[in-house]
DNA sequence: ATATAAAAGGATATTTTTGTCTTTTATTAT
DNA sequence: ATAATAAAAGACAAAAATATCCTTTTATAT
């Protein structure tokens, strides 16, 4: 469904989106640690989330990621398309280049109503719904 | 969502279910043609649905495949588990190990809604239902 | 029997994704 | 100013997915 990268970065935002206010800034290693995710390809992730706007980055000592005013508000949908781009929203499930209401694909029909369960789901899910699962501890971030 | 060997795979066995009683062999070459797929990497997927009896496939001269009584009775989901394995029905969205209704991810609830409705809807969407569409010329195979 | 056709099988190549390592840049504290 | 820290950037490596090529096996037709 998602790339690897995808879903580091959602683990990384909801993780990002569990610390309390005045202690939002944390370090790769720790967030990396957190989701349990290799450091350095997680660093890629990251610097392609604060080039979005999704975090904010210090370098230095004390330095880290935090997650930003924008970033608090966005919703699943996109830090998926930040990442992966929104073909998982909008491809042709069976590969199709142009595949289309008027010329559609095999599987158009019953996909389209699939795609828009999930499009609508991701568009309604905010960042802040998950990490109250995580902070209530309902819901994990690893294993 | 799917691997490009599965979207062939799912495309292979459309086409093949569309051939007419009587004609129902045809060459790889026409296959791959009719989907617009590369022809060896076609090869090596379509044998692997040989090899789940999905299809049958005679050599020589005349031979070809063609797909099989089972293979005629078959649903969409089950081309995606011979092919992709069953990971986009049951894995994690959010890619935990384990990821369970006692220890969930983050996600868990709301993907588990959207996997249902796609498991749901591939179980009972046989290849004949696809391959009715495209006889009557209302979806198509390839562009 | 022989030549031909077509899939099967295996090796190899390419591309994409995932992951690591090293150097550079920015920030902080001494 | 200097040393230490941490992210950014870029080069490189490994693994997986996609794709091709070559040889072998099986069947058909002459």
């Amino acid at each position: 469904m998602f790339s690897k990268a995808c879903k580091y970065a959602i683990n990384s935002m909801i993780f990002l989106a569990t610390l309390p206010e005045g202690e939002e800034r944390i370090g790769l290693k720790d967030i990396a640690t957190a989701i349990n995710s290799p450091e350095a390809f997680t660093a890629k992730i990251l610097q392609a989330l604060v080039r979005e706007n999704l975090l904010e980055s210090i370098k230095g000592p004390n330095g880290g990621f935090q997650i930003s005013e924008v970033g608090k508000k966005v919703t699943l949908h996109r830090v998926v398309q930040v990442i992966d781009g929104d073909s998982v929203f909008t491809g042709c499930a069976l590969g199709l280049q142009e595949c289309t209401e008027k010329r559609p694909c095999a599987a158009h029909h019953k996909f389209k109503a699939i795609r828009d369960h999930l499009t609508g789901m991701m568009m309604t899910t905010t960042l802040e719904d998950m990490a109250n699962g995580i902070r209530q501890g309902v819901s994990y971030l690893k294993y």
